[in-house]
DNA sequence: TTTACATATGAACAGACGTTCATATGAGGA
DNA sequence: TCCTCATATGAACGTCTGTTCATATGTAAA
């Protein structure tokens, strides 16, 4: 047991698959930014938004009256989808069009639409 | 304007783009269960049973020497795996031995790790 | 049938999260 | 320049979520 961090007061049952799994497990950071990456698609809102920009490219008020959503509710989930670099946009005067950044995002949607 | 949520106080820019993706929509329940699918992923602790799970099936105090996690937070972490259908089990006497339940999983996994 | 151990679970608490409301920014048209 | 409209943003608030702590359940060994 000793190597172990302290926090686990634990009997270890298997030993040799514990160091095994435990030296092959990624970075700490890596799956940190992996639950965060996830994080960002487990919210209806942001899930909706994605979806809708699967068909087009769309502005903040087009996305606000397919979602029955606010503006504002939209806007800011928006800004998450930006700062996850899920999305990207263009700026055409007052307007601001949205669309999907890469075919990630797809793939992984529909990845989750077959488990559904 | 007619026709939408009044919900939305939006002057819609793009009315057939609207319409059409509107149509497009999946159902809201599916959007919702999707939106919780992902949630699970989202979670740093989870992400980590998951990933270990990846390498080897494993009882509940493995995992928790291997994530430096307490018993009880795993477990509870396992509880929701379980309901979600992402992880299955098996009794042999006092151990219960978790693994994957099937290959959705690793491969939403591995999408993840593509983006990260 | 006690004891020990693997796992599960409920209550409680702190922190994270998403929405709303009010307001700011910034660009085009009058 | 002033007004309007598309979008962004900050504060406030209620809710959800994950951990801890204490304890319950169930099984195997003594």
């Amino acid at each position: 047991m000793k190597n172990f961090p302290l926090v686990c007061r634990v009997t270890v049952v298997h030993e040799e698959a514990v160091l095994r799994v435990r030296d092959s497990m990624p970075q700490e950071a890596v799956l940190t930014d992996l639950a965060e990456f996830f994080k960002v698609f487990g919210d209806t809102t942001r899930v909706k938004i994605l979806q809708a920009l699967l068909q087009a490219e769309l502005c903040v008020c087009d996305m606000a009256a397919i979602l029955g959503a606010s503006q504002s509710a939209v806007s800011h989930q928006l800004k998450i989808l930006r700062l996850s670099n899920l999305v990207k946009f263009r700026k055409e005067g007052k307007v601001i069009y949205y669309s999907l950044s890469d075919s990630h995002v797809s793939d992984i949607l529909e990845r989750g639409f077959e488990h559904v």
